[in-house]
DNA sequence: TCGCGTCACGCAATCGTTTTCTTTTGTCTA
DNA sequence: TAGACAAAAGAAAACGATTGCGTGACGCGA
């Protein structure tokens, strides 16, 4: 790595001060029109690419946003839908001159927490993509005034994007009640206040259409869990009152239950019908399609990173929580049966 | 944000100078024991956290790693076998106090180029997940002397690690002959030096046992293109002297051709065989499960990390091209038919 | 007692910017 | 022609660490 050229090489190429090629780099207004283009061209030619490090030193902001990308296994970036959206929000950030780094979910012995991370690198803001809220390492993090944008759980004083889960959860049911099903079991995932608004649609719907739920009609499984999906779905299968339709807390354990389904000799959707949540590549990729709820995980992600940055570049005095609905989209896929609806009418 | 704390801070309180307090916290030696361990003492109680671009500024190491990760739409950080190695190349470096952050591949007007991205961020390394190799800005990249490790593309003067892909392809050919396949048509992905030992293998492995390889067995298809595959796998099957195993490129494209074939109502492997390759969890969730080469992405991404870094700490005069190769597995699924050799034989 | 080596520590320069405060220069007006 | 004022440029102090060098104190052998 040769000597990178810095402002002092170019003052001296232009016989000029280095605050005033600062300055004129800076497209500041108190240096001529013809010595500003000058420089900026001298400054061209010489492939002059500034210091990040000590330009941020001086000036504070560094434009680097931290993202946390949770410490579970099986939801990290390898995760389709945390991909994406992430995807998204990098490209939204991008394209305000930000950028994005990591934090380091490692645990060696002598890694930094979370806030000492951002204390480190100055992050400007920080982005939860998912995390354990309970650990006490995060709720140092969301109870500190940096700027916050969360996916999926309220926070105060940050903003939460957040998924519609209660209206896309109801338009899901309303699908598969138009399509005749009237004993609809519900796998649903952990509840927190935003993504317990599946569960609440669920039984609201029910309740509106007079529709019993047994408490065998709900389970618990954690999201993302193929082998649980899997699993629960034998004993749902093995119900004396068996639902026509099981709706799963996301793709991935749908497809374990589907899978598990077709093992036992089943045909979907003519035995049963299931139902998941996301919109992953994954639903149409195997068959039948699964309905699912397309997430509109660009939105989120652009959403995101816009709704932080504001909040980056426009302090409030006392920052307020704000909450950004996103409505996911009802992909009916073929999974679901149209089922004579006297037939199975109570 | 209130005032971090600094040396400065620290050596008022323990009344020592500024530079006797960096020297403890380095943990250099000529600092007296009892001083230092005071010192240390305070800066924890203090909640003492350095200033990354202070100590890089003047240092000039940053411990920070670059990621590439190709400008194309189809192959990101989305992509499961990307975000794999990317994963354990992250959990490696963290391990040796290395982070990264990723080079920005938006084309935004004033967007820095690759290098000058490195120069402004002062990257100890680059890790090249993936990309357009012939782009005159990574070109750029690859011909600087930065340390970079690459993953499945052979640079002058760096690192390469890459899948086995001759070997691999080798053992899942052998698997394919041995159950009894003597007609098998591959598609195959765009070649480069590394991806070329997949066709290189086939050609002589066919060769080798005497079985022709008539010029509509190979294919040419874009790499993790569904739906190129299923087209593909159309024509093939279209064929006057019909193969009796297909080889994708990749899981995905295999998938693709698989589901082409199911609904025009063919049974899988009873009609006809299918492989992959890769090993993504693609391949346990369709069915039937579909043979493949798992590739061994933990390890890629672990050897790429402790490579480059080696390579940062032992700088050598001149570097000099370097080799890893990293074995996949092969993954029998249930896709490959057992054929009744003779009855197949010309 | 002198001289030398070692140990601990402080001084001050330095990294490459940004930014505030002066200073200089030039122009315009009275 | 003096005075006022704006514009353009420079000087210098930060930002927060690292680090080479200098130096005082001390111990120890001669």
């Amino acid at each position: 790595m040769k000597e990178a050229v810095s402002l002092k090489d170019i003052a001296k190429m232009c016989n000029v001060s280095v605050s005033t090629v600062s300055k004129a780099l800076n497209d500041r207004s108190d240096v001529g029109r013809e010595k500003k283009e000058e420089i900026q061209r001298i400054a061209k030619e010489m492939n002059y690419v500034p210091n990040f490090m000590a330009s941020t030193l001086r000036s504070k902001r560094t434009r680097n946003i931290g993202v946390l990308l949770s410490e579970s296994t099986r939801t990290n970036l390898m995760h389709e839908h945390f991909a994406r959206i992430l995807n998204s929000f990098k490209d939204a950030v991008e394209e305000r001159g930000y950028f994005i780094s990591f934090l380091n979910a490692n645990l060696s012995p002598n890694r930094m927490s979370y806030m000492e991370q951002c204390k480190y690198m100055k992050f400007d803001g920080i982005f939860i993509l998912c995390a354990d809220y309970h650990s006490s390492e995060v709720k140092q993090l969301v109870t500190s005034n940096m700027p916050i944008v969360a996916i999926d759980h309220t926070l105060s004083k940050h903003i939460n994007v957040a998924s519609n889960q209660y209206g896309d959860m109801r338009r899901l049911m309303q699908l598969i009640y138009y399509r005749g099903h009237r004993k609809i079991a519900y796998i649903h995932g952990e509840s927190n206040e935003v993504t317990g608004g599946r569960v609440n649609a669920y039984k609201t719907f029910m309740q509106e259409h007079g529709l019993p739920v047994p408490s065998e009609y709900l389970y618990t499984c954690p999201y993302r869990d193929y082998e649980r999906g899997s699993a629960l779905t034998k004993a749902v299968l093995a119900l004396p009152n068996r639902p026509s339709c099981i709706v799963y807390p996301d793709d991935l354990t749908a497809v374990g239950g589907l899978n598990m389904m077709q093992e036992s000799g089943m045909v979907i959707p003519r035995d049963i019908s299931i139902a998941g949540y996301d919109g992953l590549n994954l639903v149409n990729i195997v068959r039948p399609r699964i309905a699912t709820i397309r997430q509109d995980t660009v939105s989120m992600g652009i959403q995101a990173g816009n709704k932080l940055i504001n909040r980056i570049e426009f302090p409030d005095a006392t920052p307020v929580a704000e909450t950004v609905i996103v409505d996911g989209m009802v992909e009916p896929g073929e999974s679901l049966a149209v089922i004579n609806v006297s037939k199975h009418h109570n």
